[in-house]
DNA sequence: TAAAAATACTCCATAGGTATTTTAT
DNA sequence: ATAAAATACCTATGGAGTATTTTTA
């Protein structure tokens, strides 16, 4: 019995499916599986009842659940004591990230942990990838959230979360009606793009080129200089853009944006965390970071 | 951080040394001593301070300890729990064992384990050897305990316990005075015997052949059928006999006999638990051959 | 037929072992 | 000198991955 088992255990219980379970303890569903298995064969008795898609906790997982609570949670508080006596929820982070995750992403996690952590805190500044990674190796930020692998000699790159992206239309455009375009509709279309050394036009580029399609094949009509811009343009009726979901939430919630899914195309890119890879974060740093990527599934 | 790891760190800290708690959780000195290491290296912090051989918790140790205690009961908990709605601590078990195991060192774990599992029966026998090992293999035996290894193509075994032995003296002869005493001084003693096939006695021999000796040039002058009846004889200074010092403590308590080294020779064997090999053991079984196991080092 | 879980297998990390060195009494 | 912990090194188990099959709604 493993605290990682009871981990996979735990979550497949609230969430009732392994693959979901898998998915929000970064593992694959294979191993949550096997986890289980051994979880059963060392107990001797079945934690579920595998009733074709259905799941349900048996008598003894209801009982293992309770333990298993209180074990997970007993570790937690361990080391959120340790770290207390340490010392290490005290003190600044200088956090830097790029566009999309400095305006849109990076947010929420830094609120809920200013507010877990209180005596912590976070100056959050934005800057294009390539600074944002220069100043991690000068040492003028501690941690960097960037959506592209560059100096990877001097550079720690930590896979944070995916950035969907898809095609956003004015909501009164004829196609935004559509879920699904052809590849021929997309390169007609009056297209806003983002400048040179742009994470998101290099992950668009980079799409394109897969399918043979080079970038300035497209009706290019705009070229901008932030996300905040192309979002107006595509209200304005100016163009279509190729934009991170997370941006435009709002827009389509109250119906000014629509997007649409490109036929054969599938826009979406990685946010790292960087650390300086010599220089050792100090503890908090490294708290930080761990609380990134524990929570990086949903929040 | 895993169970494993936090066992060992509490019998640290219980014991205070690396090397007694390593032994009890039947594990080598340096791996205990590498899951600190990586219990530390994970926490951040130091759990012990080495001052040279004394070892004391630091703050972040006596923290974890907390914790870890609350962790490794409630895995116990859930076993035990998860072990009554099954109905495993119910029900009967047949044991076996040869004459050491069964008259003087089974009887503490018998009676702690039925109390602790008031609902199981278990019935004990004593017999040789060999009729043990051929009454498990026929199944009318669910567990054994014997001194040496036969028929391990159709028993499973498991090392149970290391039985000491030692040369026993009557109290008032002249020898018994020394701690230790030459292997002339030995061979020349009238000595007492168990026959032939008896497990101690090839334990003996064993050990002498290791010498170059044979067993008829020791000074044998009885040979008897069991353990109680050598004891009667060393009491009454017919000889002597190399007998387990656990069937001879009240007698060295009170004076009665005493027991001496025999320089060069180390007199002891093992004691294993024994299963059917095929027929796979009844969970009962299986809990009751855990509970040996695990309290194997002190009871 | 489409999803979800189980199985088969492969590979690598790590836990544990033995042998040895270091350290402190 | 001795006893205990740390270190070095090796091996083998098992945990996690990918690919695939089975199952059932």
């Amino acid at each position: 019995m493993t605290l990682e088992q009871l981990r996979s255990f735990i979550k497949i219980a609230e969430m009732e499916s392994f693959s979901m379970a898998a998915n929000a303890v970064h593992l694959s569903q294979p191993s949550v599986s096997c986890q289980i298995i051994a979880l059963e064969k060392e107990l001797g008795t079945k934690l579920f009842d595998r009733l074709g898609k259905r799941i349900v906790l048996t008598k003894a997982g209801e009982i293992l659940l309770q333990h298993a609570g209180i074990m997970v949670e007993s570790e937690k508080k361990a080391r959120l004591a340790i770290n207390d006596i340490l010392g290490i929820r005290k003190g600044e982070i200088k956090l830097g990230s790029s566009n999309i995750p400095g305006a849109y992403i990076l947010l929420p996690f830094i609120q809920r942990f200013c507010k877990e952590n209180p005596c912590v805190k976070i100056f959050s500044s934005i800057g294009d990838t390539l600074s944002i990674a220069q100043e991690v190796i000068d040492g003028g930020l501690d941690l960097g959230v960037i959506g592209s692998k560059i100096n990877e000699d001097q550079l720690l790159y930590f896979d944070f979360i995916e950035d969907v992206m898809a095609l956003a239309l004015n909501a009164s455009h004829p196609l935004a009606q559509k879920t699904s375009i052809s590849l021929e509709e997309f390169l007609a279309l009056p297209f806003i793009i983002r400048e040179e050394g742009s994470g998101s036009r290099k992950a668009i580029e980079d799409e394109l080129n897969k399918k043979g399609i080079r970038l300035n094949e497209l009706n290019i009509v705009f070229q901008l200089g932030n996300t905040e811009a192309i979002k107006q343009g595509i209200k304005a009726g100016l163009g279509a853009a190729v934009i991170s979901l997370c941006a435009i939430l709002d827009e389509v919630k109250f119906g000014l944006m629509r997007h649409v899914a490109v036929e054969g195309l599938s826009f979406k890119r990685k946010f790292y965390i960087i650390l300086h890879k010599t220089r050792s974060a100090f503890p908090l740093v490294e708290y930080f970071k761990g609380f990134l990527l524990e929570n990086r599934q949903g929040l």
